[in-house]
DNA sequence: ATGAAAGCGCTAACAA
DNA sequence: TTGTTAGCGCTTTCAT
């Protein structure tokens, strides 16, 4: 029989034509056939599988040399029902914290066999839902997600058909159980707290990013409990509600010192980089510096150039440890796949990595 | 007949088995038997193709949906021999530069139904060719490599086999034509250098990158112009070399101070981002201060906080326009893949893009 | 040790 | 308008 891959051979051969996306892209078929051996037998060859005589596999593994066989993995996909592959969603691939996860991810699942399609949402609901439905079509084995869409039911697809889905960074308000890495955002607020009122200040402004968020919530609730814990009375005109953005910062910040003679604070904690760098603006622009006016500790704070002055103190977070974590956990689960009974007693597991502060000269004693 | 997937399924309703991976993942198959219509009817719908009469059309949609129909992409592409899907490799996921082209070329893309599978090459030349063979067999439909691996044989397959292939910040030295997007960096050089001599700076240093690549050799090409457009002769004791790296950055400005006083500059210009804060590191650790003692101009450089002081004078390229001119180009050449007459005017193309210069305070008359 | 054949889910040429 | 069928490239069972 004739297959239509023949005839494209065949004109090849006769007129010299290069029909689009197939020049020699050599398949098990040819190979046989140049071999005069069956496909079943040069694929054992390729996969090492089964019994071959030695002999036969010399002589397969010298003609894929020679005619640069390649498998095809599409194919290795459809027959095999797994994709080696893992899609992740994140908001902004810019992002050095989300880069630096992804670099831990790929550390641990590529020599796994596994490879990673990225998909920037853009902070966008929409892309992300996108991105969802894309990742799906295209058969991933796993998912991680950085999800801004809080109550999301896409995602409902992956877990529904027992694909592992892995959060990131942000919990999702859903009832089903499942996976999650990241820090522990509540100990993230009390490590800065407890760093300014070890150094004495007790009037602390905060600025938090979105409540709805898990990332907002435990960093107030860490900033109330530190307090808390020190007897320090929460004082709620001291906290401004922001987003992530930067130029919420610089408006939050503002609002604090606008009324910083009713309500006076002696340090400041930003709850999110962005942010940060917007107090940072706020504070320098009304002539005052840090840390001899005001006391500062950032989140998130990467400051590549090293160039800041002075160095901002920030919470940070141990991204590459997150990436690595959540590419064990996602190894875990897709081993366990198929697999009765681990997937029995399988749980759901949140894994909360410690958050740590980078001291440099942003905070003095009071 | 009866298939391995029409087992699995009953075998879950009998037992209540959930084979992995497959609950609930309805097929074409599927569909048209509890329709009872072929899987050509089904698969004209969902693809709006042919005449499908409206109620039958209907009839399947209003299935489609209540069943969850998914479309399986890794068939589709099997089918199609066209996987949608674009590789993008680069050497550092974790630089803006690279998250900003990604996002350029994604914006263009994904529009025409293009996936993007991003690899991080780390920089090393092996990870590089492994991430090529994996693009490849993974039947990616077209390559966009910011190499590292200047002589780079690997790359030759996906020109062979007729994969459009975009090159990106640097050329390979290979004798076969390529598409390449990229700015102009002899004229990035002089933009820089015109701009200190228009601050009647003639005494100007210069740190270059590995000469070895496209990126450093043009960019003292434009250093060496610059200055004898301006009748400026050269001194070759006033050029550093090093690599990307911060402290050769440091290093090399380190060297240039050494002998000021023999070959003295009064200002110096620095060809990567990294580099040009090892520079300025250089220069506050010697206690000179910059734009007083010696103005600067950086390359790439980034401030996202936006607080370095003074702000860096930089030359800039326009990575988001790289991006969607690379897309622009990638789709322009995906249309012609298959379409005779097209491919055979098609010529190879290099874009060159205008850099551009970012001023801030680092530079001052002299 | 090797081969023949079925089938993964889909599309499309051809037939009805 | 709809159905039948071959085949994309591969793996794997079953037969030889």
């Amino acid at each position: 029989m004739i297959t239509a891959n023949d005839c494209r051979k065949r004109l090849q051969n006769l007129w010299g034509w290069e029909t689009a996306g197939m020049v020699n892209s050599n398949t098990l078929k040819d190979i046989a056939k140049k071999l005069n051996v069956s496909v079943s037998t040069v694929s054992r060859a390729v996969n090492n599988k089964s019994y071959v005589k030695e002999e036969t596999r010399q002589k397969v593994l010298q003609a894929l040399k020679e005619y640069h066989y390649v498998p095809n993995e599409i194919a290795r996909s459809l027959k095999s029902q797994s994709t080696k592959t893992i899609g992740v969603i994140i908001p902004d691939i810019c992002e050095m914290f989300f880069g630096q996860i992804i670099k831990g991810i790929d550390e641990v699942v590529s020599p796994e066999g596994y490879t990673i399609i990225v998909s920037d949402s853009g902070e966008s609901k929409t892309n992300e839902a996108r991105d969802l439905e894309m990742l799906f079509q295209k058969r991933v084995d796993a998912l991680v997600l950085a999800t801004v869409e809080l109550k999301g039911k896409k995602v409902l697809q992956f877990l529904d058909h027992d694909i592992p889905v892995v959060f990131i960074d942000n919990l999702p308000v859903i009832e089903q159980e499942i996976d999650a890495v990241m820090i522990d955002n509540v100990e993230a607020s009390k490590i800065a707290m407890r760093h300014l009122i070890g150094l004495n200040h007790r009037e602390i402004a905060v600025i938090i990013g979105s409540i709805e968020e898990t990332t907002g919530y435990d960093r107030m609730l860490g900033y109330k409990s530190a307090l808390r814990e020190a007897d320090i009375p929460v004082d709620e005109r001291l906290i401004a509600y922001g987003n992530y953005k930067e130029n919420k910062g610089y408006e939050c910040m503002c609002a604090l010192l606008d009324r910083i003679g009713e309500v006076p604070f002696t340090a400041v904690y930003v709850t999110s980089e962005m942010m940060t760098f917007g107090a940072i603006k706020a504070i320098n622009d009304r002539g005052l510096r840090i840390p001899e006016d005001i006391s500062l500790i950032g989140f998130d704070v990467h400051d590549k150039t090293g160039l800041v002055v002075p160095g901002i103190t920030t919470v940070r977070q141990p991204e590459s440890l997150i990436g690595t974590k959540t590419g064990e956990l996602l190894i875990k689960r897709l081993k366990q796949k198929g697999n009765k009974k681990s997937r029995q007693t399988a749980k759901c597991r949140k894994i909360l990595l410690d958050p740590y502060l980078e001291i440099k000269q942003s905070c003095r004693k009071k």
